[in-house]
DNA sequence: GATGATGATTTGTGATATCAAAATGACGAA
DNA sequence: TTCGTCATTTTGATATCACAAATCATCATC
């Protein structure tokens, strides 16, 4: 039993909604991952005492993940059913995650994962590279052999997981690596920003699999390794520029694919 | 009947804590705001179709203003039977606002106003000045005549509020402002990170009041007309560097005032 | 007077009940 | 087929209930 909420919404739904039916930017993320989310006792385990905190985060963790598809419906009953919970906990969690901006819900409506155009997410990359290059410097001048080893073991273990073509463990790992970077910065408020930031971003990261994953390969580099480097001689300069290159490259390679998708949307209604 | 919790911690009490009894920081704030609280016949006028949401509207207006004190307790039961409503909105509102980190709470105990030490604060004015100041250059680059007129208006308003001693106007018209003004910027992400911050640095607010206010409108100048004159040039810099130097300005001076408090605290306990 | 134990009360959390609004599906008309 | 209407079902929001943990008050002890 999985907490993944009735599916009213695939992927394959949504790139015939933005039009791109047919037409294939580089590979259509799949659906596989639903197969293996975590279960009800792996929940448990997740941090917080409360239950909503427990079911937030567990979410979190999905989201992020990608196991939710963009236009995504979840709702309260069908979520706790899967817990095994009442459908108190759960509507808090979720009421969290709107309040966040992390998924729309209008009044007396279900909560769903957004469907973001080129627009919204050219502004959160602007915001993300605002804060998240904040929290790079700092976690730069923070610098300490002991977090570039972490680094480099985490760089690691994404390297292998990219290898075996291992989706789940490569965005679990990218994750873990910014989040480890960041905490050095040692400014709880402005990490929070960046986790919720990340969050609305989630839904859409399967789109970079695995053609932009490639590319970047190529033409970057080893570019966590540099940030290695960067974080053992505290130089901001180098950390900073290499996280705002990653995340331009990256949230502007989502923004084009979503712009893309809305333009040949249009061109076939007018078919 | 008032929205104003059972306060079980006043204003004396948090300078005592902090140290600073008997000593004289500029003004004490008083407790005389609490008078004229909103009343539930205009909590149901506020946005929001969901009760939760009104409640939380209502207390974020309050917590703004200055009406809860650091340190001040909020219990679920005492604000629904001040609203004639049922525990579980609020206790949802009250979750919301502790997820946002704008209130305290613990597993199993009420939530409270948080005390920030003079660091916190700083890590606040930190990301408050990259991010404001980022809504307020775009502001300006989307400037229009229609915008510096509502803006002057609201200046003209505020300028009425300071010299006639009303503090509550005061602080609500410095938020109208501001928030008018960051509304131009048109990146509605950005903006509810910024309204997250500001309902962290507002029960310290009060501590501006009347030396700091006195002090700024003697050395600064009218920095408000400024930033309209920035406004209709679609000058960002004029009006990023004025948003800025009133961050800086404004926290640097609570954050003395909470750290001198502590310093003398800590001399008290040594005596 | 300060400190610590203990019983009473308050309070937060999660489950359940109820109701109104929204989604769904069947059916019939254009 | 397509659209609109109406009955049914689903679903979210709030109130209420039950319980355990935390808080508070009282009293005894040092």
């Amino acid at each position: 039993m999985t907490l993944c909420a009735k599916i009213d919404v695939s992927w394959a739904q949504i790139f015939r909604y933005f039009g791109s039916q047919g037409t294939n930017f580089g590979s259509t993320p799949e659906l596989d991952h639903r197969k293996d989310v975590m279960t009800m006792k792996q929940v448990v385990e997740v941090q917080g005492d409360v239950l909503r905190d427990k079911v937030y985060f567990h979410l979190c963790e999905l989201i992020r993940g990608g196991h939710f598809s963009p236009g995504e419906k979840l709702t309260i009953r069908s979520l706790a059913n899967e817990q095994g919970i009442s459908p108190t906990p759960v509507r808090e969690a979720l009421y969290r995650l709107i309040s966040e901006g992390v998924l729309d819900g209008e009044a007396n409506r279900s909560a769903r994962i957004p469907l973001l155009n080129a627009e919204q997410i050219k502004e959160i990359k602007e915001i993300r590279i605002l804060v998240e290059c904040l929290a790079a410097e700092k976690a730069a001048m923070n610098g300490t052999p002991q977090l570039a080893k972490t680094l480099r073991a985490l760089a690691g273990k994404l390297k292998m997981a990219r290898a075996s073509g291992d989706r789940r463990a490569d965005l679990s790992l990218v994750y873990r690596f910014q989040t480890e970077l960041y905490s050095a910065c040692e400014m709880p408020n402005l990490i929070k920003i960046i986790g919720s930031l990340w969050l609305k971003t989630g839904p859409y990261l399967n789109l970079l699999f695995p053609d932009y994953i490639n590319l970047i390969a190529k033409s970057r580099g080893d570019w966590r390794e540099r940030i290695c480097v960067g974080v053992e001689e505290r130089n901001p300069a180098i950390v900073r520029s290499e996280v705002e290159r990653d995340l331009d490259d990256t949230l502007s390679y989502i923004a084009n694919v979503v712009s893309a998708a809305a333009f040949l949307r249009r061109a076939g209604a007018d078919r």
